[in-house]
DNA sequence: ATGACCCTCGAAGAGGGA
């Protein structure tokens, strides 16, 4: 079985991008955050005729996620269970007896500012979410765009990023907080290349150059651990012309 | 260099992203 993440920054700009991809990575299911697109404008068409059940969940100009899956998903939820939330972030499902949480945590701007206040709570309501959900179910999957890079080595310039937005101590306990429930960074679970970023700012040519952050994640329940094969980062749509600042996150279970 | 790019909304330029 084969995963997938992948933030889009704009379904309606990367539709043509994503059916590529698929089409040359046939993933059992992915979860798409950003689509940016409300639910009377999602291309359900499209993606069904590249052969993939749809979940979608969307707002207008902000945020949006949604579930593909060749099998269709069961029991599915939006947003996190028990925190009421304004802005359309999360897509779960259960898919071929796993369960596939789709996440688009807030970006929190800057650590002193609302949205990182925002960025706080939300997190709580999601660590005690998935708290229930290891309780419920042997196989759980959460992935999507965390917008927190765990560690120094996920930062392209850990001096700059210091205290930065995506890599201040609160977020990283937060990350932490999320291991310690059980789950495991299934992309640390190989060698990795050093420096192995999912996002690459469009700016200051840094994806030439190689600067940029992980900030997107694959993490999977103790009772899937052992049965991961690989996790790789794709960075070949980044290379696409008008490309998506994200680049898709694979996992292989086997 | 307090910048640089891309997307949305909507018809210019602001807000958001990260």
């Amino acid at each position: 079985m084969r995963l997938a993440t992948w933030n889009v920054n704009s379904l309606a700009v990367r539709l043509p991008q994503l059916l590529d991809w698929l089409a040359a990575n046939p993933v059992d299911a992915i979860v798409l955050q950003e689509t940016k697109l409300t639910d009377d404008k999602f291309p359900t068409l499209e993606i069904g005729a590249a052969g993939y059940q749809v979940q979608w969940f969307g707002q207008k100009t902000y945020n949006g996620v949604a579930l593909l899956s060749k099998q269709p998903a069961q029991d599915v939820v939006k947003n996190i269970v028990g925190y009421a939330d304004e802005q359309a972030r999360v897509i779960a499902g259960t898919v071929a007896g796993v369960r596939v949480i789709g996440a688009y945590f807030p970006n929190g701007q800057a650590p002193d500012s609302e949205k990182f206040v925002y960025k706080m709570g939300w997190l709580d309501g999601l660590r005690a979410w998935m708290a229930e959900e290891l309780k419920a179910h042997e196989k759980v999957v959460l992935m999507g765009d965390f917008n927190i890079a765990p560690e120094d080595r996920d930062v392209y310039d850990p001096v700059a990023w210091a205290g930065q937005i995506h890599c201040t101590p609160q977020e990283r306990a937060h990350f932490q907080g999320l291991l310690e429930l059980g789950f495991v960074d299934a992309f640390r679970l190989f060698e990795q290349p050093e420096k192995s970023w999912s996002w690459w700012d469009y700016r200051n040519l840094a994806f030439r150059k190689n600067q940029g952050l992980r900030i997107d994640h694959i993490l999977v329940s103790p009772a899937l651990k052992g049965e991961v094969e690989a996790c790789v980062i794709d960075k070949l749509p980044r290379k696409n012309e008008r490309p998506s600042d994200h680049a898709p996150v694979v996992v292989t279970l086997r």
